[in-house]
DNA sequence: GAACCATCTTGAACACGTTCAAGTTCTGTC
DNA sequence: GACAGAACTTGAACGTGTTCAAGATGGTTC
């Protein structure tokens, strides 16, 4: 919904009002295609015909197939902020806010099951654009820890002081695996995932509640210390 | 009506001796390609010019490019079990026998980095024959699992009781989120991931030892609670 | 040897993502 | 209105993984 993204076309970087429209038909024709058929199974010159373009003219306004998932990302994330704010404005418990935020998340994501799993491939990648830790995909993941930044902050959780920098992004991580579990989910709707956070939640708040405890302080450090020197 | 099961088809089981000589040839051209000029860059026809058949051919017995990299695989976990041999023999200390082995499977794959990141996204796919935890990959797995079983089993380490049975499992996955690392780790040599191996294994030795404490019973139950949850 | 049949081999053909030189339409300027 | 250039659009053509009907090969049986 929000347009406040900067509009990144093949050709060049200026969106005029003529060719916006031809770019969010093709987009909107491409998103429907691979709900209902699939990605793979959805084929450049079907997005083009039904669309009423030409197959060149999709590759005008979008690098790669590939790249028409990039705004998947960006609407999925703006999304899941959006299902999260209730949440983050009820509850003030730690882990009653961690595991809203990541049952939001799936909620929003579930509709596109088969689809996400299908362009998982591209996004696993290292060098891929659609990698959740490229450069390309900076401005959605920036956000998501944000996220997470929030159910830290907003939350009466007291944290040892050198491990709270590092959690929002330790916490999105861990949102990283929560999805890459569902991605392999094949339970009914999904079911096991939503067990996997009601049982990792509880013992993530026990971690993050324990890390001040005198006794632990070494191991805390010791955590601290191996992330550092992780990111440089 | 008889054991009809024909199939040499890509399967490929039945080794007669004619075919199986065809078979080795254009593995063997394959993986040279793959390693020379990295897998996306390496077309079929490519591989079966410089093996001298047609491309039919190599279909004959591969049912997929993706499917030359099986046989990738098979050779890493053989290596990987063949490298971790004398750490397994020297040492009986749960930490070293587990970052030894470890250690010993980034070895295996260093030569293979660029190689392996460019097919990584194949493996990636949860419907992939190549994902780690499909069917197909059953065996490579299995061998893998029993080589954390026995890291665990020869050492001196002592564990809890309901722990232990999904410990070797554990370790795999832990290992596959190694991997996962390295394949991202774009520091020379992939000296992050020694970094990561050599921080991460004193914390899970002390998680490990620490299972069988009194006070954090409870805490070990709710883990092997949630795994066998998600297991089924 | 001849006939049979499973095994193996071939390469043209297909569908796909992608490119690009060539066209068309629009916008601003005089 | 005429012109220039930018923005947009086109569809044939390329290289790719993959398929398949047709043919070749070699062992087995009589």
């Amino acid at each position: 919904m929000t347009d406040q993204t900067v509009p990144t076309t093949a050709a060049g970087e200026a969106a005029t009002a003529r060719g916006e429209q031809t770019r969010q038909l093709i987009l909107e024709t491409a998103m429907r295609l691979f709900r209902e058929r699939g990605y793979a199974r959805t084929t450049m010159r079907a997005i083009a015909t039904e669309a009423g373009v030409a197959v060149g003219n999709a590759y005008y306004y979008f690098q790669s197939k590939e790249h028409l998932i990039q705004e998947f990302y960006a609407r999925t994330q703006a999304e899941h902020r959006t299902a999260a704010q209730p949440v983050l404005d009820r509850e003030s418990d730690f882990a009653a806010r961690l595991a809203g935020v990541l049952h939001a998340g799936i909620d929003v994501l579930t509709p596109s099951h088969e689809f996400a799993a299908s362009f998982f491939k591209t996004a696993a990648e290292p060098t891929s654009p659609l990698s959740p830790f490229s450069a390309e995909s900076s401005g959605p993941r920036e956000a998501a820890i944000g996220l997470y930044a929030e159910v830290l902050t907003g939350s009466t959780a007291k944290v040892d002081a050198e491990l709270r920098p590092q959690l929002p992004e330790l916490l999105w991580l861990a949102y990283m695996g929560v999805v890459l579990f569902w991605v392999y989910d094949r339970s009914p709707g999904q079911a096991r995932t939503r067990q996997l956070i009601d049982g990792a939640v509880p013992l993530v708040d026990r971690l993050v509640k324990v890390s001040r405890l005198r006794v632990l302080r070494p191991v805390t450090q010791q955590v601290v210390s191996l992330i550092h020197t992780l990111r440089h």
